[in-house]
DNA sequence: CCGGACGCCTGTCGGC
DNA sequence: TGCCGACAGGCGTCCG
């Protein structure tokens, strides 16, 4: 489900009730998401103090006085501040409690989640180590994606996908990326030139910095801490839009497979 | 190294 | 109405 966008969302949400408050207890209703809950993290959490929420392409930090907590959201996963003691539904896993009446809640149906402990440095951590740079960074543009695509066979869509390369772009953004920039979703990453990886570079960076500023996209379970939507749904341009006009040319736009993932595209306006 | 397929899960939707 | 397959915002792992 979330991509960057929603994932700083719920960064921007969540961390003023965060920072500074203490943990009261963490309860685990369901250990076992994409990786199982550590045993013991019960124990490493209780009456520590949150000292940064920081984000890692599609992982939360949590920063602790000693060790950090990697949380990410995989495909369904969602976070709520809710008043301590509300009881929990089908699906959620878990309450991070706070001492001042507040609880974190992630409700997760599929579990392909995961709730992560280091007490190392986080962006060492063997799921952080390899990412790429952070789009809205200093260290992306369209040379590193230049870099990053030559020799490549595969389809273009597929490489800025690809959290070695950037990390945050999730089919959605994706797709809305490639429409933005002209560019065929499954043109073959290698033989695109330095000033259409110009362009791209800049549309990934202008798609998701205007979905961060809309509060992310709801399409069908995405909702901010709070309970809110995110309104970037209302600007997509070609996701889901199969057989709708395109918003450039008219033409009606196409919806085709690539990489496993299905890709939205304008035929006429995207080569 | 690279690219592609698979699997992990549950919920929903469309077609029959 | 019920059943069944396809599909859904991610991503680590495995295989050729």
């Amino acid at each position: 489900m979330p991509e960057l966008p929603e994932v700083e969302t719920i960064r921007r949400g969540i961390a003023p009730h965060l920072l500074g408050q203490r943990i009261d207890r963490l309860e685990v209703r369901e250990r076992r998401l994409r990786w199982p809950i550590p045993l013991g993290l019960e124990q490493a959490l209780a009456g520590q103090q949150i000292d940064s929420v920081e984000r890692r392409g599609k992982y939360l930090l949590i920063g602790l006085e000693r060790g950090t907590l990697l949380l990410h959201l995989g495909m369904s996963g969602s976070l709520r501040l809710l008043p301590a003691g509300l009881p929990a539904e089908k699906h959620d896993h878990l309450d991070l409690v706070l001492n001042q009446g507040q609880m974190l809640r992630l409700r997760d149906p599929r579990r392909f989640g995961a709730l992560l402990w280091t007490t190392e440095d986080p962006l060492g951590h063997p799921l952080l180590r390899a990412l790429g740079p952070e789009p809205l960074g200093e260290n992306f543009d369209g040379a590193t994606l230049y870099r990053a695509s030559r020799g490549r066979r595969s389809a273009i869509k597929a490489l800025i996908m690809d959290s070695k390369v950037v990390v945050g772009v999730g089919n959605i953004y994706a797709n809305e990326a490639l429409f933005a920039a002209r560019v065929h979703p499954a043109h073959p990453a290698g033989r695109i030139g330095h000033e259409r990886c110009a362009r791209l570079a800049a549309v990934i960076q202008q798609v998701l910095t205007e979905a961060v500023t809309q509060g992310g996209t709801t399409l069908r379970d995405f909702l901010r801490e709070d309970g809110r939507p995110g309104y970037f749904a209302q600007r997509l341009q070609v996701y889901g839009r199969a057989r709708e006009p395109c918003p450039s040319c008219g033409a009606p736009i196409e919806q085709q497979r690539i990489g496993q993932r299905s890709s939205f595209y304008c035929p006429r306006c995207q080569r």
